[in-house]
RNA sequence: CGGAGUAUAGCGUAGUCAGGUUAUCGCGCCACAUUUGGGAUGUGGAGGUCAAAAGUUCGAAUCUUUUUACUCCGACCA
């Protein structure tokens, strides 16, 4: 049995299983909640990490990887991070297993017990940090931007497949910078990185912000963030970006020598995306028939399904079909000719929709006749009749075509669900009978936001960065405002 | 951890209340034939410790008890 995702159209869980991911080994208690990614789930993965990876690049950062494993004693070293993580922490306590000497099986060796428990990461800052420690001296040595590519782990008591699995795959960078305002910068240059990764790849629309207190990251000073939403109406965060001040710092005794010759803590920065992403691409473009993937982010962008009969018909369908091929690789268009003559061209047009490959070439003898190719694209399922002649530059188009035409779809799915409200009873309905993200005025206390989160499930999402000031009266408190928030129920 | 539900072939299921031949059906899988422009059709075939254990009974998927796992809703979730 199937976790599920559900969507205003659908429930996914009736095919993102056959071919994303699955949760196989759920039906094992101690791997409850982990998920095996299947080759084209794991294929969309690569290309994000691919494009990711360049932009942290070129923005200067270079990667490392750093142990799995942390010491319990660097974990709490931070009191409010450790305070944030503690409950949902997988500890290893025992190095070694034996023979059960009552018979059976095996059993942990109980005189393999470890001195000092490690935990599997559930994030990486503490490691890090005391490793940074070591690396840094003077001001030289700054800034220091790293990132890592790893799996964490958080043990969570429930899990949703994609979006809170127990591991799960992910990049957190960690900086080292010698003032706040470099540190701040790097912050939201990295909130940037990721907002356009997010629009310009994922073609999902996001809304960049900060926190609020109570959201905020474990140890942070500052929590900023990309919000989406999901086509059932609920946000969900995609990113986030953290100024970690100089917690870490003093938690960890990192001290550099500044120009002035003094002794002075780093400022830090850490930021993160995870396969989060990945339900965040489903639910934000699939569809009835299965994935929708945009261009940008297709492990193939374009697959040719031939159609003949007999030996001869193969053929003659192929010689040409491979021209097509090679035209299209010429032009760094990734392109698959599926010559198996095990499956039927229909069962292969329906297996590549659920798959989201954005542009399928349909070949047949008729074509071969007439000079032409049927193409079909994925986002609106729309059919048409082209030349052959110029099929390389037609297809370059429409790609560029389904990339903008996703993001605008959702785009302006994201605009219509965006709602202001100027009473709580407004707030109310609006997320009952709309759902969306709702924008109203908050009087900036912890309990107002909890209790509105207890009374209708939506918390603030994040104050937009792009925010204009208006006075106003908070809606639950009836408190002046300077501002609104955004709410919305959220996964 | 609290509430509710579920467990029968790779997947989805009927049968359970009211015990009785060889456990139902669909998808998928295998073979052959005919097919191939939207998940083909026909014929034949393979595949099951009915979640586990104990009990009641001439006889248990079905009744009883215990255990385990999963799902959903809460709690939890920078």
């Amino acid at each position: 049995m199937s976790k599920s995702i559900t969507s205003k159209t659908q429930d996914y869980s009736k095919w993102y299983n056959d071919i994303v991911v699955e949760a196989d080994l759920a039906d094992h208690s101690a791997v409850r909640g982990c998920m095996v990614i299947k080759p084209h789930g794991y294929a969309i993965w690569e290309k994000m990490q691919q494009a990711l990876d360049k932009m942290f690049k070129d923005t200067g950062h270079v990667n490392a990887y750093f142990p799995l494993f942390i010491p319990k004693s660097f974990f709490s070293k931070e009191a409010s991070h450790v305070e944030g993580f503690a409950k949902e922490c997988a500890v290893v306590t025992h190095y070694r297993l034996k023979n059960d000497p009552n018979g059976g099986g095996i059993v942990v060796d109980e005189t393999a017990k470890l001195e000092e428990e490690l935990i599997v990461r559930p994030t990486s800052e503490t490691i890090i940090w005391n490793t940074y420690k070591g690396w840094i001296q003077s001001y030289r040595d700054l800034p220091l931007l790293i990132n890592q590519w790893a799996n964490v782990v958080r043990w969570e008591m429930r899990t949703r497949l994609f979006l809170r699995t127990a591991e799960f795959l992910w990049q957190e960078g960690h900086t080292a910078h010698a003032t706040a305002e470099e540190a701040v910068a790097e912050t939201e240059q990295m909130l940037n990185v990721y907002a356009d990764f997010v629009e310009n790849w994922m073609a999902v629309p996001v809304i960049k912000g900060i926190k609020s207190a109570n959201e905020r990251f474990a140890g942070a000073i500052e929590t900023y963030c990309i919000e989406a939403l999901m086509q059932d109406g609920k946000a969900l965060q995609c990113g986030t970006s953290h100024f970690l001040g100089q917690n870490f710092a003093k938690a960890f005794d990192v001290k550099f020598a500044s120009k002035e010759g003094g002794q002075e803590f780093v400022w830090a920065t850490s930021w993160g995306v995870s396969t989060r992403l990945m339900g965040a691409l489903i639910m934000s473009h699939s569809d009835d028939n299965g994935l929708v993937i945009p261009p940008k982010l297709a492990p193939t962008q374009v697959v040719i399904v031939p159609i003949y009969k007999g030996d001869e018909g193969f053929k003659k369908v192929s010689e040409t079909a491979l021209q097509i091929v090679t035209k299209l690789k010429a032009k760094n268009i990734t392109v698959k000719y599926d010559s198996r003559d095990t499956q039927r061209p229909g069962w292969k047009f329906a297996e590549y929709e659920l798959k989201g490959i954005p542009i399928r070439v349909a070949i047949g003898e008729r074509d071969l006749a007439s000079g032409t190719v049927e193409i079909a694209r994925r986002d609106t399922l729309a059919k048409e009749t082209i030349s052959i002649n110029d099929i390389d530059n037609h297809i370059e188009k429409l790609l560029n075509d389904i990339q903008e035409n996703l993001f605008a779809k959702a785009l302006k799915r994201t605009q219509e669900s965006t709602h202001n409200a100027d009473s709580y009873d407004e707030l109310k309905k609006l997320l009952d009978e709309k759902g969306g993200f709702v924008s109203a005025h908050w009087d900036g206390t912890k309990e107002t936001e909890e209790k509105i989160k207890d009374e209708t499930k939506a918390t603030i999402r994040c104050i937009p960065l792009n925010n204009k000031l208006e006075d106003g009266k908070c809606i639950y408190s009836g408190k002046p405002s300077k501002q609104r928030v955004l709410f919305a129920r959220a996964y």
